[in-house]
DNA sequence: GTTTGACCAATAATACAAAATTGGTCATAC
DNA sequence: GTATGACCAATTTTGTATTATTGGTCAAAC
């Protein structure tokens, strides 16, 4: 359905100069003339690949979380203790910790959303964005990487509340005290893996599929709702 | 030094009715008058225990402050599992929690706190009342409750984290599908105790005396700071 | 000796006109 | 067929004059 490349050349400048601004100024004092000009192009020029400012937001999200993706796939590969709750949260975290667009979105940073807020929020995709929403935990129970004595609902939003503080957290503690971030990751890693799995380990193979399945659930997903408004 | 009412009946009055407004509407848009009116004094006699608006307001972050200690205290006393991080912490959270100005404070809500905040930011109070600062998790190592091969200033940092995420999750995630809060804070301290405490369960008794001395330093503290502003 | 509330200077909220900016278009140029 | 940027309606920002509110005081009342 979709050709090799999703974005045409010029496409990808107009979404990086936006990308670039954006994350810095925020949607709302980033206008379609410094995107333009940023990108190397007329204003003009814009409107003949997005029909509105807010439609090349939304494709920009799509872009930003492709590289999330990308950023995470290969985390994993290059990592040779993946395969556990362990691997992937670590990596999940420290993946959109590094996008500011995805970080901005996950936190529902006001300031670099702005007035895009109500498109964003209306729809149910945020929601289905969510790492670790409860049908996942229900998964890696059944293939026996979380314990199955702990509730689902307990688990998944003591796991979103997790996620939410490491990405929020530099607003109270500024970053220039925090510890190296990728060590952070690794130890929280690690006690949630001491945390959660069952006793004896937990099955590494099967919790293993699980997350690809997720991954690929998860650029399935993103496609496809690019699909509905490009 | 202090006698052994620190608040005259007056003085809880008017602390009681600044609690109720600030917590409501805010530092900034709680005024003197309504203070007074809802205590069921005169303006003029709010002034005749506090010399100004922020002095009556760090008088009553110790007044409130206090009170969490006491339910704080009270919590564990009536919970026979207590005497180990699981415990203390997943109180302390679900205290802190039921108050809403200390909630505020710590999660520096500025809708809250407003014009004050730079007075409370300034001094190093703040980090000061900081519950498991580094020096606590050295002591729970120390009395083997917390394993010995993590490093103090990531476990720090990670416990800081969550409990900063247990506090704000509820801007992303709305109270009303969050799960009991009760609940939620057993299976975080219970996943707290397994992914922290060394092989073997640790030592409770000792990890019990730790906190105790705890408490007791954070009420002095409490005291003494609050000494040196009225 | 206490308590009050009218009073004041200072700050903040409101109103509103004028100016500037912005998203989006389209006749013109290439 | 593509790309441009002057152009426009609509919105936002800025400047400002006016009004309202607030923290704090203190002479008078209790």
């Amino acid at each position: 359905m979709t050709p090799d490349k999703l974005n045409s050349d010029r496409e990808i400048r107009i979404l990086e100069a936006a990308s670039k601004l954006i994350a810095h100024y925020g949607f709302d004092k980033t206008t379609v003339s410094d995107i333009a000009e940023e990108a190397g192009i007329s204003k003009g020029a814009v409107y003949l690949h997005y029909k509105s400012k807010e439609d090349l937001f939304e494709a920009l999200i799509y872009y930003e979380g492709e590289k999330v993706l990308d950023d995470l796939l290969q985390r994993i590969d290059s990592d040779p203790d993946s395969g556990s709750i362990f691997g992937l949260y670590q990596h999940a975290i420290l993946a959109s910790i590094g996008n500011p667009l995805v970080h901005a979105l996950m936190t529902s940073d006001m300031r670099i959303i702005g007035d895009f807020t109500r498109r964003w929020s209306s729809d149910g995709r945020v929601e289905r964005y969510n790492l670790f929403r409860t049908e996942l935990v229900e998964q890696l129970q059944a293939a026996n990487v979380i314990r199955r004595d702990l509730n689902v609902d307990i688990v998944s939003y003591v796991l979103a509340l997790i996620r939410y503080g490491f990405l929020t957290i530099h607003e109270v503690i500024p970053p220039e005290k925090a510890p190296p971030l990728e060590e952070v990751g690794r130890t929280l890693g690690a006690i949630l893996e001491r945390g959660l799995a069952p006793e004896g380990g937990g099955d590494r193979q099967a919790g293993k599929k699980v997350l690809e399945n997720l991954l690929l659930m998860m650029r399935q997903m993103l496609r496809q709702d690019r699909g509905i408004t490009s």
